[in-house]
DNA sequence: CGCCCTTTTGAGGCATTTCAAACATTGTGG
DNA sequence: CCACAATGTTTGAAATGCCTCAAAAGGGCG
């Protein structure tokens, strides 16, 4: 589970014969730009959970644009602890928080079978004054990660954990339902423990929230399998409990 | 304290005459784009401290360029509280935030008297393709934000109440350093309530530590006025004492 | 089938919060 | 310029949410 996706793994396809139906960076482009982008990306051959698609401090090669499956970002500190950052599903583009110092700020790891397309960094560069386009969905995707990262701050700062937990599943459903999946029927792709680790609780707690819910009747939960039952409970458990300190005024 | 901005305010100098000496985006252009981005930059007349930058909601206009004092900016959420999510200094460029929907995920607010600039959004859009350098500015300051607000997550989910303070004031230490100023001997521009909410925990737990902090004679403390005997101390604290809770193998 | 890892459940402990009350500081109007 | 009000800070004591430890139960995989 330790080597990190080789670039010299061969390309799959191309953005021409692309069947994938996720959103994508690319077909978002005006027409007449996607094939001068398209011509620099690169379907990689797929990698299985466990395995990374790059790691913290490393140089940034390129842009990963997800196409199947989900990834886990996290972070290590000086003293070796972690703390999950982001989970990502088909269509986000990772590898933003690399552009400040062209080293990857943070690891991201699969959590299951992955596809993928990755654009170089340099290529990016040099399109960018041809394809403002490209510009401004890259700008974009970078302000989400920043809405992103201060949203779970906010979580880990102002939550009880049955918020956190309700929140969290909350905002998963809300991500599903954006890709035209169910928002009451889902697999988890995480472990208790990433959930844990996510939501800065201990495996147990979420262990117990988790039946704590089947109890109220909020959610049937089966393994990894979750079924919602009533929105409206967990939308009222995610903002009630949180630890106040107020700061203004 | 509660306007925000006008833009109406009349400008105060231009780039070409511009006395600062603070990092700045301009500045850190190639010479022969700057002109042309400088050409768009405002000036604005300073704002107390109390008054907004921009508020959580807004339609975003410009870009902020921080020049002189110091902000916090902060989330609302739904339930109506509060997340301080970093604190600003001059060189500082705010509202990358509202580039993913063109609005204000955030509010910004001056901690004293500020000064700043301003660039108007549409007018960066239609500097880029002429100026790439300045995509590349915007770029990195992007990622830098996103950096920042991952590292307050690992640090409130990751780091013991001590262990938070600690990391704060060598993180304020290093900023200050790298303006230029003093890393051992600084005043606080934020409030206990400010700190105490940005690191999530209670006031009162900020003002346990700050004294615990001088009976371990690591620093002395005057009213905001900090002077750090032993950045020793400081980084040891910072590591010692997380939560563990680690998740991979 | 059996080992191992994940998940669940219970009981006790502790870091941090909450509540309460001085105290200091800043701002304000007479 | 001082008195008073409002706000911010400090300290103590009690309460608690969540963690830690311990152990059993459940699935996955070779």
């Amino acid at each position: 589970m330790d080597n990190v996706v080789s670039f010299n793994s061969p390309p799959q396809t191309s953005c021409a014969n692309c069947r994938c139906t996720t959103p994508c960076m690319v077909r978002a482009l005006p027409q007449e730009l996607r094939g001068e982008v398209a011509r620099h990306v690169t379907a990689r051959a797929p990698i299985a959970r466990g395995e990374h698609l790059f790691r913290q401090g490393e140089p940034m090669n390129a842009f990963y644009m997800l196409r199947a499956g989900s990834v886990k970002s996290y972070l290590d500190s000086e003293d070796g602890c972690e703390q999950v950052a982001a989970f990502h599903f088909p269509g986000d583009i990772l590898a933003f928080d690399a552009m400040a110092e062209r080293r990857h700020m943070s690891s991201a790891i699969a959590l299951e079978t992955i596809a993928f397309c990755t654009i170089p960094h340099d290529r990016v560069m040099a399109l960018i004054t041809s394809a403002p386009g490209l510009w401004s969905a890259l700008m974009r995707g970078a302000a989400g990660h920043i809405v992103d990262a201060e949203q779970h701050a906010l979580l880990l700062g102002q939550k009880s954990a049955p918020a956190r937990l309700a929140s969290f599943l909350l905002a998963l459903s809300h991500r599903f339902a954006a890709r035209g999946c169910s928002a009451t029927e889902f697999n988890l792709s995480m472990s208790r423990q990433d959930i844990a680790n996510y939501l800065a609780v201990a495996v147990e707690t979420i262990s117990r929230l988790f039946t704590d819910l089947q109890r109220k009747g909020a959610l049937t939960v089966d393994r990894r399998f979750i079924r919602i039952c009533s929105l409206q409970t967990l939308e009222d458990m995610a903002n009630e409990g949180q630890v106040a300190r107020v700061s203004h005024a």
